[in-house]
RNA sequence: GCGCCUGUAGCUCAGCUGGAUAGAGCAACUGCCUUCUAAGCAGUGGGUCAGGAGUUCGAAUCUCUUCAGGCGCGCCA
């Protein structure tokens, strides 16, 4: 319907005196057809006039009564007014705008799917923590948000893989893995514990289990924990290079039992929280620096080639002028291991490879001074900076009996994402997360998360879903010979639902503006202002109890309105409740 | 110092590619359960959209600036 108004208009604008082909298209271009907020203005709302009056220097009111007078002569409508400013309100024909009803009877879950996507291929990269250690609040968000984008995106049309990123190379793991090691042999070595080392309960839980496999033990130690440096960073490379020196065999099989172990735990607690990767991408996969031909010597020998990476000071430097970085950036250190950085670009240049049309990364806030380096390789590359788009999640606060809960990760106690689903459940967890716009902080409040009060959004919503589910399996039971029609909505000798009927049919719109902008949080408050009207009709209505007639065309409508309760909480990852 | 995010009702937040009277919930106060789930509904009060300037027919929304808060600025990952 909307695209037949727009035809409409489109052949209106050429007919305004003092257009242009330029001034036409900025207009074309700006202007919108949309659902209008409220019933008071019609059904169909569009902004065209005043976009028009500003490009063309003309009254607005006036040329609103011309296209008023247009729309009017074509008797499409029930009716057109010009209003307000220089809006157009378009009210619809009666089976125009209960369309709708019809519409989602027959696609159901589908509702609200588009092709704006246009089948372009979309990876998005999230969650990654290192395997260090287990996934707290903080990856929390990460993951519902970064899940949610991905059913939103393939919902309007990308084909979209999701990919977890494993750091499981470098100087983090060998942390871990001396960490372990010391928890096991603590007793030989008086309980000497660096202060870089990984602290947790889980580090201890991680060794038992590895003893449990196999036997573990050095002769020697008496003499371990002695001439540590006194600097902690120092102090645990130390350690680390005695303890590889110690049994090089043992370190191995430690590190990828600790590894394997953590990894383990994460895919858990991820698939708890009902977020699914297609792909684990493991940071080792990329090779060294040593072979010739891996990954990571690839990506760097192709700099060098194109001259954006070269020696100084006896490192290699990547030249990160493109992005507007601040300073040039190393690959390769003065000792000739590669940084962490170096991995990543050849990572982001395997991403390039494999063909994606957009790549998104959604990473921490305290990740954004990173985003104009990567930004440069991918142009050092050869490909375009535009391909990456990178989200930013703001941090998590937790706040329990009204008081902030701390976030230690160096003592190894902190909120982890199981204890937060342990708590509230994953739904509501995930509808928390999602609630706020990501780039922005969050207050997540688990004393209203848990609260059976209004204030709890997240029940308001599951609450409307529920009752309607009981509504229709108590008419299932009382009339199983009836099958439910909108033959009274449609003749309009019912109306109470017009405002359910309206509201629903902006669900498809809201899906589209999330996609575009990557804003989950948009379908949570669309839900809820659903779901308030839901609950106004419910309590002012009492639908078992109207004449056979009504009932039929109500539970019709209402089973809409479920149905796109759920679909709105299904595309977010999140489950509809069937009864509370 | 530089960069990013933020500042809207007492509190937590929507609204931000400029558009109709700035909206919810909580808290305060009033009502509504012998009927389909009261985890609900209806109502009242509550605003210098941080301050200032600019662009515009029109600014919470765009630009500049001041103030306040958070985060980041390694040959760490």
């Amino acid at each position: 319907m909307i695209s037949a108004i727009n035809q409409e208009i489109e052949a209106f604008l050429s007919s305004v005196k003092g257009i242009n082909e330029s001034s036409n298209q900025m207009i074309l271009d700006k202007f919108s057809t949309s659902i209008s907020d409220n019933l008071e203005n019609g059904h169909l709302t569009t902004n065209v006039c005043m976009i028009a009056a500003s490009v063309l220097k003309l009254n607005p009111k006036e040329l609103a009564k011309d296209l008023e007078k247009h729309l009017k002569g074509l008797e499409l409508f029930k009716d057109v007014e010009a209003a307000g400013p220089g809006f157009i309100n378009i009210t619809l024909k009666r089976k125009d705008f209960v369309s709708v009803l019809l519409k989602i009877k027959k696609i159901k879950e589908k509702f609200g799917e588009s092709l704006i996507g246009h089948n372009k291929r979309v990876q998005i990269e999230f969650v990654s923590a290192n395997p260090t250690g287990p996934l707290h609040v903080g990856h929390g968000r990460g993951a519902a948000y970064g899940d949610a984008l991905g059913r939103i995106l393939k919902a309007t049309g990308n084909i979209v893989e999701k990919e977890y990123y494993i750091n499981d190379a470098g100087r983090q793991i060998d942390i871990l893995t001396a960490s372990v090691i010391l928890k096991i042999i603590q007793k030989d070595i008086n309980n000497f514990f660096p202060q870089n080392a990984y602290k947790g309960k889980y580090i201890e839980l991680i060794g038992e289990d590895f003893l449990a496999k196999e036997d573990f033990r050095y002769d020697n130690l008496e003499s371990f924990a002695k001439n540590m440096p006194s600097d902690p960073e120092e102090e645990i490379d130390q350690v680390i290079k005695n303890l590889q020196g110690l049994d090089e065999k043992k370190w191995n099989a430690v590190k990828s039992f600790s590894l394997e172990s953590i990894i383990k735990s994460i895919k858990d607690d991820l698939k708890d929280f009902n977020v699914n990767f297609d792909n684990w991408f493991k940071e080792s996969s990329l090779g060294s620096l040593i072979e010739s031909s891996s990954e990571i010597s690839n990506s760097i020998n192709k700099l060098k080639k194109g001259g954006m990476a070269y020696e100084k000071d006896g490192a290699i430097w990547l030249n990160t002028d493109s992005s507007g970085d601040d300073k040039h950036r190393v690959l390769i250190r003065e000792d000739g291991r590669a940084t962490y950085f170096a991995s990543d670009v050849a990572y982001h240049k395997n991403k390039i490879d494999r063909g994606f049309d957009n790549l998104i990364n959604v990473w921490g806030a305290d990740h954004h001074g990173y985003i104009k380096r990567i930004q440069a390789s991918i142009e050092a590359i050869g490909s375009n900076k535009e391909r990456l788009i990178v989200k930013l999640v703001q941090f998590a606060n937790l706040f329990k009996d009204g008081k902030k809960v701390k976030m230690s990760t160096r003592s190894g106690e902190f909120f982890t994402l199981k204890d937060l689903i342990k708590e509230i459940g994953s739904d509501a967890a995930r509808f928390y997360y999602l609630s706020k716009q990501s780039d922005q902080h969050l207050d997540f409040d688990l004393d209203i998360a848990k609260s059976d009060s209004k204030e709890n959004i997240f029940y308001y919503i599951q609450y409307a879903h529920a009752r309607i589910f009981s509504l229709e399996q108590k008419f299932k039971e009382t009339y199983p010979e009836l099958d439910t029609n909108m033959r009274r909505i449609e003749d309009n000798t019912y109306s109470k639902c017009d405002m359910l009927i309206h509201e629903i049919a902006k669900y498809p719109n809201i899906v589209n503006k999330s996609a575009l902008t990557l804003q989950p949080h948009l379908i949570i408050f669309y839900l809820r202002d659903l779901s308030q009207l839901f609950h106004s009709y419910y309590n002012d209505n009492h639908v078992l109890s109207e004449s056979e007639e009504n009932m039929l065309s109500i539970i019709f409508c209402l089973s809409a309105v479920r149905q796109t309760i759920s679909n709105g909480l299904e595309i977010l990852g999140i489950t509809p409740m069937q009864k509370m």
